[in-house]
DNA sequence: CTCCAGGCTTACG
DNA sequence: CGTAAGCATGGA
């Protein structure tokens, strides 16, 4: 067990906002992470963490490096914004493992966040490393090119799987080299991400995102969508329903700029708020204080 | 019953 | 080109 000192990080927001599923809370937050177990809990500024990975692995994946002051005056442009970051302030991105953040958004489509981690969960448990009694590490890709699909039923992931059952052929015989994306740019990395067959935009500005480093990237899902809708609407009025997503993104990336990811996280994690009710660890409400800058009120849904 | 969930692919004009 | 159905599954 150690401790690290952390300022502006927040675990619970960090770890409850969508961006991961497989972490789970009790009285600790326990995790499984390149293979390995983490127990993590926050006592003021401190991050107290229990496990095998050390202090720069930590520091790293919670991106502890981050210029928290920086990034912030760069996104907060507005008072909309502005308000999230002081609601949810210590939120940070995480720095995923490319092939199971691939995989994870893979399921994303088209589901629940509730079926997500359940399906991913199921994946860990019979194609995983079982590391210590009931903690499993995320399939290779060597392990599900192995897999069949009927040995996939189980894990409840529908159309699906033959989509993550190609895509861990394709890596494990090294027809795509995924670990290449990082050292691209971002329009480069994206177009290499969508030649994928179940990757479109979207899933591919949240792999961009989580797991490249492309802090310029801002995924557009229904959720973001809709916030975006409500509170930047006039930016996109007219737009055709099927460009409507890429015209939010390109608005948010001039709008925000080069760090609007970590816009849309705060963005998505007060959507979310709205309309998950479980494992939401934030205050209430949303912009109950600021009631000027809420406009369309007609379109919010009914609670 | 219908509608939706961190969308994408395919078929059809 | 652009649009719309279809897609497994589970929950509201």
């Amino acid at each position: 067990m150690y401790r690290i000192n952390t300022s502006d990080f927040n675990l619970n927001h960090t770890l409850s906002c969508g961006q991961v599923f497989r972490w789970e809370k009790n009285d600790w937050w326990t995790g499984v992470v390149n293979g390995e177990v983490i127990r993590a809990k926050q006592e003021g500024n401190e991050l107290l963490v229990d496990s095998i990975l050390d202090k720069n692995f930590i520091w790293h994946y919670f991106r502890l490096d981050d210029d928290m002051d920086r990034i912030y005056s760069e996104i907060n442009r507005d008072e909309v914004i502005g308000s999230l970051i002081e609601k949810y302030r210590g939120l940070r991105l995480i720095r995923q493992e490319p092939w199971e953040c691939l995989v994870s958004y893979v399921c994303s489509s088209n589901n629940a966040i509730r079926n997500i981690k359940k399906s991913i969960k199921r994946m860990s448990e019979c194609f995983g490393r079982e590391i210590e009694r009931g903690y499993y590490s995320f399939p290779t890709p060597e392990a599900l090119a192995e897999v069949n699909i009927s040995e996939m039923e189980q894990c409840r992931l529908g159309f699906r799987t033959p989509r993550i059952l190609n895509l861990a052929r394709m890596v494990a015989n090294r027809e795509f080299d995924l670990y290449r994306i990082k050292d691209l740019p971002y329009r480069e990395g994206r177009s290499e991400l969508t030649r994928i067959e179940g990757v479109g935009n979207k899933i591919a500005d949240c792999v961009l995102l989580f797991a490249f480093e492309k802090l310029e990237s801002f995924p557009v899902d229904t959720h973001i969508e809709h916030i975006m809708k409500r509170y930047y609407g006039e930016h996109f009025k007219g737009v055709k329903k099927s460009k409507i997503r890429e015209s939010i993104a390109e608005f948010a990336r001039e709008y925000f700029g080069g760090y609007c990811g970590y816009a849309q996280e705060y963005l998505y994690y007060a959507d979310l708020g709205q309309h998950e009710t479980i494992n939401l660890l934030s205050k209430p409400l949303f912009l109950e204080s600021h009631g000027d800058f809420r406009r369309d009120r007609g379109s919010v849904r009914k609670a």
